[in-house]
DNA sequence: GCCAACGTTGGC
DNA sequence: GCCAACGTTGGC
């Protein structure tokens, strides 16, 4: 099983609402970016992935896990882009912020620290140990 | 709201 | 195939 971490601003797709979608998951539409559509080709399903709310909150919220293999993305005619389908596993006890994360030095190599900009990122499986004893949560 | 970092586009 | 211009992202 891979680890990742999926970055969506709260305004626009919170964990709130990934929530409500319950078991059945939703489209992790939207992503234009050739890396992190490959990230999420390589998935399998029962991967886990962290789930980050950006500039807004700067922090890790909860646990996701992948439940559709990557698929033509709805949301566009363009056949370049492809998604995979996440639901929440479970909320962070207490949830990570990046500034937290920044503090570790063991997690100075995670790409959240390294290429923010990156929406879909691995994360590697001591990080994802490391991020979960953080939150407090069940890995 | 600013702006640095990064990715993409398109003219040459 | 290079690279300048442009657009977007996201931490601050």
């Amino acid at each position: 099983m891979a680890y990742w971490l999926f970055k969506s601003e709260p305004d626009v797709w919170g964990w709130d609402q990934q929530v409500a979608r319950g078991a059945a998951g939703e489209e992790w539409h939207g992503v234009r970016n050739y890396q992190a559509r490959n990230n999420m080709r390589a998935m399998q399903i029962g991967d886990r992935g962290f789930f980050y709310h950006s500039r807004t909150g700067l922090e890790i919220v909860g646990i996701v896990e992948v439940c559709a293999l990557a698929h033509p993305d709805s949301t566009t005619e363009d056949p370049r882009w492809d998604c995979v389908d996440i639901r929440a596993v479970r909320p962070f006890v207490r949830p990570v912020s990046l500034e937290a994360i920044k503090k570790v030095p063991a997690l100075a190599e995670m790409v959240l620290v390294k290429n923010s900009r990156l929406s879909v990122q691995p994360v590697t499986e001591a990080e994802w140990r490391m991020v979960c004893d953080l939150g407090a949560t069940e890995a």
